[in-house]
DNA sequence: CTGACGAATGCTGCATGCAGAGTGCAGAGT
DNA sequence: ACTCTGCACTCTGCATGCAGCATTCGTCAG
């Protein structure tokens, strides 16, 4: 585990970071430093370091003097999700300002990889494309501070990505958000940006977010209903 | 400066912030942990978690292996305002979606500040009620995400405050925002949330962050024409 | 049997020890 | 006189010691 390359606060910060995303440490779960510090053979000052990144971007909570997972309740997921509508539309606003030949092109990859045909294990390299096609766009926007929110929002989401998947992609989850839709979203946001139209832009960025909140809230209607027995 | 409240680390981040802000730790100033911790007359210990705090909401930056103070060009500063443009709008929208009848007299008192007839010294009051009425906007919104990334731009923006009171108020800056335009801008964001209307409060409070960009942007090139001696 | 009080344990925050890395200055060699 | 090398100092990161606080468990009394 221990490398003598980045600081090992900085190891043990990525590590806690994993472990909270893949929800090996569950939503709730009660982080002990002493344990942790035990577990990747270093001693508590780094471990304790590591946690203090962790609060500061709110992959950890503090709950009475107890520093806990955070259990991210759908609302919160909503909201992150109306900054990210905020966030993404302006970087989509800045990029289409900006973007060169060559972020376009690549730009234009990543829309493909929705075209392809569905495949099951396809899923996390569909998130991955989105992830990507997203990530371009606040790197083309060229705002350092809102690129670091964009990160911030994204880290915190990615804790319910399994969730999200799932909830997305699974025709059984009772709502009826299609690949395509995303497609088809991400390509109006790809139009505005490659024709330099900065409020077309913005405004497909927002839509697209517009969506999935809907999409949220929907399956978090038809869980609602599932658990009152309907 | 010790006392047994809040955690010592948490005083040190509020002391080395202030000190940040107040300028008493000027821009590109290298961060020397034993000497805050010898003036302080506390351990290195919790002078250095104060610092990993810091550096995560970017009030230090890391600097081929020092912490500095950053040194903000007036290009952050306008960054920053475009992701403010981006959450003010969201915060407004939200804002007038669910303000009650109590918070918003709260926000009419806010808007009278800007009424009072002008005086030399009201600058600080000015910019206490400026920072009372988007403050309240966010809390309304009730969006927890967004309210904590609103506090990271404030708190970032915050250190060039004495530079933009000045230049915002500052008839000699070259430009011609006046007070009078803020206030109507304001009241303009204050209608429409209090009509309950988001489109319109989502638009007023990016109109306002829009001028108040524009007027920097004027600054700056004021700033740029003097330096090449115009 | 239950409730309350006290002891023991576990954990965290702060202090300090220790070692490695970077920096600057000085002295020696060319 | 200039440069290169080496030594000393400073600072930071990690480890560990120490003490206070809370929680829990056990025991004793009602």
């Amino acid at each position: 585990m221990i490398s003598r390359g980045p600081a090992l606060r900085d190891q043990v910060y990525s590590h806690i970071r994993d472990r909270i995303v893949s929800g090996t440490l569950e939503p709730g779960r009660v982080i002990v430093e002493v344990e942790l510090a035990a577990e990747l053979n270093v001693s508590r000052t780094p471990v304790s370091n590591a946690l203090v990144m962790l609060k500061e971007r709110g992959l950890l909570e503090d709950d009475g003097g107890k520093l806990k997972v955070p259990i991210l309740k759908l609302e919160d997921v909503i909201d992150l999700y109306w900054c990210r509508m905020a966030h993404d539309g302006l970087a989509s606003r800045l990029a289409a300002e900006r973007i060169g030949a060559k972020d376009l092109k690549q730009l234009e990859t990543y829309l493909r990889a929705w075209e392809t045909p569905e495949r099951e294990d396809d899923l996390s390299a569909l998130w991955v494309s989105d992830l990507n096609f997203h990530h371009l766009i606040y790197r083309v926007a060229g705002n350092r501070h809102l690129l670091r929110f964009s990160e911030l929002t994204t880290e915190l989401v990615s804790v319910y990505r399994r969730n999200t998947i799932r909830r997305m992609t699974d025709p059984e989850s009772g709502t009826n958000r299609s690949r395509n839709d995303v497609r088809t979203e991400h390509e109006a946001i790809y139009e505005a940006i490659a024709s330099r139209n900065p409020d077309a832009a913005e405004e497909a960025a927002r839509y697209h977010i517009r969506m999935v909140i809907q999409h949220l809230e929907q399956a978090d209607l038809v869980i609602q209903s599932e658990q009152v027995g309907l």
